[in-house]
Formats: structure tokens, C-alpha cells, sequence
DNA sequence: ATAGGGTTAG
């Protein structure tokens, strides 16, 4: 492979090169390495100009340009050598220290900024701001004086400050102040738009993103790539595929589609809207595809139940030389759990480390567990949480939980539940799996003490919601939707349905229910209007026979509306794909794609 | 010398 050779020392020799020695700076542009920057310095030196203020601050911004640890002690060398620095100096070194992730020395430099009876200007506060956005919700506080001060100074209606503070707010996890400063401008433009879009879209408020994202269009601001990954992004997580296909097209319409990341989030927002096919045909037709680009594929094959398919993407990203990075391997992971592939998951787990030098995160130890959990391995998985060497989050004993549930171990299960209460008590789910598995030990006084313990703590279980969208309107059902009031023609369909199901060998499975006081015809009607069955059904209803039924529901597929829908798929000859709270499953002919496990 | 960014366990 052909190198580009380091430019020798005599080209930069101003007789040679004809070159203004009262005005080595016009060399800068052609400088790309720190030790030329240096050479060039050593005119400076020559030419008595390092003291001036403009030089040097020329030098310090080509060192934070793109900063290496050398590049910012070079940096912090030659202002250390400045007397009296003027804010465009402090700027400068500022921005450099937010570009190379050491946001708390950007901010300390501003606390000298006003010591030293400077006033800050526009170039001031983006990179401040930008500086508290990276360390996230615990900057809240900073980020705060910083808006104060920018308002002290009029500088809060600067069309560069402007979105960077919305930004600031939202990704410190306060996006209601966000908004409300983008409320504040008069004019917003794209980029203030396209920040409080994103932050919506980050905290998964897709609604209010994509609200944002008509008005926009109704004022005739023209929208960038950056508003369509956005936009993309609150498609997927709504599961709205009628509306992502809107998108696409209009991506296609205005040449978005050049942009690598763009087609990454349209492959990301077809998997996650159901359609894999889709999401294959985006990434076969890239004709660039960066890791970014694989992982998403590995993440889409590995959440549609194609384990194998996931991990050969992996080996494929690696034969066309791009290295993984930690979300390659969350979706590796995750493909090994969920398709029984315990000694390939270990093996990955610890290349991750050893061959690639990426420290495995939270989420990498909650796919372990899973991956153990799942296996039946519930001590290893419970020694791997007690021993992580970062403090474990409730969902990761809730991870381990669910395996006790879905194995029947209910005297670890016990354990672990203490283990989730130390950390959070709110969560109505943990009782309801503990109450569920108590109830299938026999064990009723157990049962009894957790549903009274869950209603002296206030503990809520989130009621399960079912969405399936229809000529681009999204109908929503809530479980137990018409248990009490009058029944409708969904009901009386519901009701016939099932009495066909038990026709070809459907058993209502009511040891799922959790009101253990009921008698079993009570069950059996809470059960029927749980909310993916009363989704599917309207779906069997209101769309052409043979078309696909596509459901999105807020938490895990119950084990009975996952029998019943194999076998809707069976005897009426539809595919129907519902996506629950962790991944996909796509019923046909009876099957379905977690072949059972899940 | 100035802004906004997709993929992330259960």
C-alpha cells in the first residue's frame, strides 16, 4: 500500500518555497502533521510573532483541529506561555478542550474567562454547552449558569448559541427545558429544529418529534439529513412502517439517500417497523457501509429471530476489514441468547476484550445473563451480576428474574427479587412474576403476601397497549379493553374466534392470569381481551384476507396470546408480525420465527 | 475560531 510520505523538512524552507517569512502563518493550511505545525512555530519564533496574540491562537486552534493527546499538551503549551489572553484565545483553547472529551477544563477556563474581566462573546458558548451535553444529566447544573450567563451577556437569542442550548437541555435529560427555549425564538431555524426533534427522538417521545417535523415542513424550512435520521428514529420506535415509507420516499425525492447514516436509520426503521425485508435491501443496495451500517443489520437479523444470520453478517463485516464496535457486539450477543448459542456467546463475550479491545459495558453483562438465564444456568448468571465490576441496574436482576420465572426456580427467583428491591421497589412487574411463579409452586400464601405487598407499596404494573396501524390511522387497545363494559362487534368477533381456535386444539392458559381469586370462566374472559388479541383481531377484520398483520405491543408477548396467534396464523392463512417490548415474532402456518423461545 | 446526528441488554 502506497503511504504519503511525511513532507521533508527543506520544503518548508522559504526560499525554496518563495514564501512570506514575515508571514509564516500562510503556511498553515498546507501544515498536516504536529511536527510540521512546529517548524512553523519555530519561524514565529524567528519572526518575534509568537507573542502575538493572532498567531498564536492560529497555532492553538490547527493543534485542536483534531486533538491527540500530544496535539493538546502542544495546545496547552503555548497558551501556558500567553501573559494576557484575549477571549478569542480562550475560546479557542475552550473548544479545543470540549473536542477532545475533557468538557470539565472547558468549563474551569471559563470560570477564568470572567476573572479575568473578559466578557464572553458568541464563540463563547457553543462549545461550553456542548461540553455539558457530553457528560449528560449530571451537567444539568452547569448548563444552567452557563444559559444564565448567556442571557446576562444578550447572547441567548444567537443564532449559533441557540440550538446548542436546546441541545445542552436535551441531552441533559431535561427536554421540556429544551423546548422551552426553542419556544422562546421567533425564527427557528433548521438546526434549532432539528435539535429539539432529536431530543424528543432520543428520549422516546416520537409523537412530539414527528409534530415537529410537519410544522417544519408547513413553514417551507427545508429539512438535512440530520432531520430525517431523526425523524426516521421516532418512526421505529413508534412502529408507524406506513409512515417510514412516507419518509423514504421523500429521502429518495430530495437525495438524502447519499448520506451513510441516513441509510443506516432507514435499515434500523424498517427492521424495527417490521419489515426485514426492507431493511436487506437498503443495506445490499449501500454502495459505501461503515460499522455503524453492519450493526445495524446484525442488531435487525438478530431481533427478527435470525440468530445465525446475525452472527455470518458479523463474520462478513469482518472479511470487508471494518472493525465491530460495542453495539456489534450487544446485537451478537443478543443473537446468541435468543437462538440456545451458549459457548459461541462466551467465546464472543471474551473477544470482545481480548481481540478487540472494547470493555464490555452494562449492556453487554445484561446479554450474558440473559444469555446463562435462558440456558438455565441461573447460578452462573447470578455470580456474574454479584461479581460485575460496575454496580448492577435493577434491569439487570430483572433479566435474571425473568430466567427463574421462565426455568420455575422460584427459591432463587426470591433471592433475586430482594436483590431488585434494594435498588428499586416501584416496578408493579417484579411482584406480578413472583406472585405468578408462587401461584404455580401451589404456594398461596405466597401469593397473597406479594399482591398485598405491591398494594402497600403502590407498586402499578404498566397495563399491557397493542397498536396496529391501519390506512396510516394507528388504533390502540389496552388489555382487558371490555372485560366490564358493554361488548362491541371486536368482542363478539374476539368471542367467535376463540371459539374456533378451541376447534383446532386451543386451551385458554389460565395459569397466566394473575388475579388468583377468580374463577376460571373470569379467567378465561380476561385473558381473551388481552391487548395483542384484541389488536390482531381487529386486524383479521378490518384488512383484505392474506394481507399481513402487523402489531406493536409496550411489553412482552403473553405465553397464551402467543399460542393463540400461532394458530390464527394457521387457520385463516396470515402472516402476522408482532413486535413486543424486546424483539420480533413473525407467526405463519402455525410456526412462529422464536420457535418458542423467547 | 462559532450549531444539530443513526444503531444500545429486559
Amino acid at each position: 500500500m502506497a503511504t504519503t510520505p511525511s513532507l521533508p523538512i527543506t520544503q518548508f524552507s522559504p526560499t525554496k518555497l518563495r514564501i512570506d517569512t514575515t508571514n509564516p502563518l500562510s503556511l498553515l493550511p498546507k501544515c498536516t502533521s504536529l511536527r510540521e505545525l512546529k517548524q512553523i512555530q519555530a519561524f514565529t519564533i524567528k519572526t518575534h510573532l509568537l507573542n502575538d496574540l493572532n498567531v498564536v491562537t492560529k497555532l492553538i486552534n490547527f493543534c485542536t483541529q483534531h486533538p491527540t493527546t500530544s496535539s493538546m499538551d502542544h495546545a496547552q503549551h503555548l497558551f501556558d506561555g500567553i501573559s494576557e489572553p484575549d477571549t478569542a484565545l480562550f475560546n479557542t483553547m475552550g473548544r479545543g478542550y470540549s473536542r477532545s472529551k475533557t468538557p470539565f477544563r472547558a468549563i474551569c477556563l471559563f470560570v477564568q474567562v470572567l476573572n479575568s474581566g473578559l466578557f464572553p462573546d458568541d464563540y463563547t458558548f457553543p462549545s461550553l454547552l456542548k461540553s455539558c451535553a457530553s457528560m449528560g444529566a449530571k451537567a444539568l447544573q452547569e448548563g444552567k449558569q452557563l444559559h444564565c450567563f448567556a442571557i446576562k451577556f444578550g447572547l441567548n437569542n444567537n443564532v449559533y448559541v441557540c440550538p446548542t442550548l436546546i441541545n445542552m437541555y436535551a441531552e441533559c435529560n431535561d427536554v421540556d427545558a429544551a423546548r422551552r427555549v426553542f419556544d422562546k425564538i421567533s425564527e427557528p431555524c433548521v438546526v434549532s429544529y432539528n435539535a429539539i426533534i432529536t431530543g424528543y427522538a432520543r428520549t422516546s417521545r416520537p409523537n412530539e418529534a414527528l409534530s415537529l417535523f410537519r410544522e417544519l415542513q408547513e413553514r417551507n424550512i427545508k429539512p438535512t439529513d440530520v432531520t430525517m435520521l431523526s425523524a426516521l428514529s421516532s418512526c421505529a420506535l413508534l412502529g408507524a412502517l406506513d409512515l417510514g415509507k412516507w419518509i423514504h420516499e421523500y429521502i429518495k425525492k430530495y437525495r438524502f439517500d447519499k448520506y451513510v447514516k441516513v441509510n443506516t436509520a432507514l435499515i434500523d426503521m424498517y427492521a424495527k417497523c417490521g419489515s426485514l425485508d426492507d431493511a436487506v435491501s437498503i443495506f445490499n443496495n449501500m454502495s459505501v457501509r461503515d460499522t455503524q451500517a453492519w450493526s445495524a443489520m446484525v442488531v435487525a437479523y438478530a431481533t427478527h429471530g435470525q440468530g445465525y444470520k446475525a452472527i455470518s453478517m458479523f463474520e462478513e463485516m469482518k472479511k470487508a476489514q471494518l472493525s465491530p464496535d460495542e453495539i456489534t457486539f450487544l446485537g451478537l450477543l443478543y443473537a446468541c441468547s435468543h437462538t440456545g448459542l451458549v459457548e459461541e456467546g462466551c467465546r464472543y463475550f471474551y473477544s470482545m476484550r481480548d481481540k478487540y479491545g472494547i470493555i464490555p459495558g452494562i449492556k453487554h453483562y445484561g446479554c450474558m445473563v440473559d444469555l446463562l438465564g435462558r440456558a438455565g444456568r441461573l447460578d452462573e448468571a447470578y455470580r456474574l451480576i454479584d461479581e460485575l465490576p460496575i454496580t448492577p441496574t435493577p434491569i439487570l436482576w430483572r433479566t435474571l428474574l425473568s430466567a427463574c420465572s421462565s426455568h420455575g426456580n422460584l427459591e432463587l427467583a426470591k433471592q433475586v427479587i430482594e436483590r431488585i428491591f434494594e435498588l428499586d421497589n416501584s416496578h408493579g412487574g417484579d411482584y406480578v412474576i413472583l406472585s405468578n411463579l408462587c401461584a404455580r409452586a401451589g404456594s398461596w400464601e405466597d401469593v397473597d403476601f406479594f399482591r398485598k405487598l405491591m398494594r402497600d407499596r403502590g407498586a402499578v404494573k404498566v397495563p399491557g397497549c397493542s397498536s396496529i396501524e391501519i390506512n396510516n390511522v394507528v388504533h390502540e387497545f389496552f388489555s382487558g379493553d371490555g372485560v366490564h363494559s358493554v361488548s362491541t362487534d371486536l368482542h363478539r368477533a374476539l368471542d367467535e374466534l376463540v371459539k374456533e381456535l378451541k376447534m383446532v386444539g386451543y386451551v385458554p392458559d389460565t395459569s397466566l392470569v394473575y388475579h388468583g381469586d377468580m374463577e376460571d370462566e373470569e379467567k378465561e374472559i380476561t385473558l381473551r381481551y388481552h391487548s395483542e388479541k384484541l389488536a390482531i383481531a381487529f386486524g383479521l377484520l378490518n384488512t383484505p384476507p392474506g394481507t399481513t398483520i402487523r402489531v406493536v405491543k409496550n411489553l412482552r408477548v403473553c405465553g397464551d396470546c402467543h399460542s393463540a396467534a400461532k394458530l390464527i396464523s394457521l387457520i385463516f392463512d396470515r402472516q402476522i408480525i408482532l413486535r413486543d417490548v424486546q424483539r420480533f415474532h413473525h407467526f405463519k402456518g402455525g410456526k412462529c420465527s422464536c420457535g418458542d423461545f423467547w
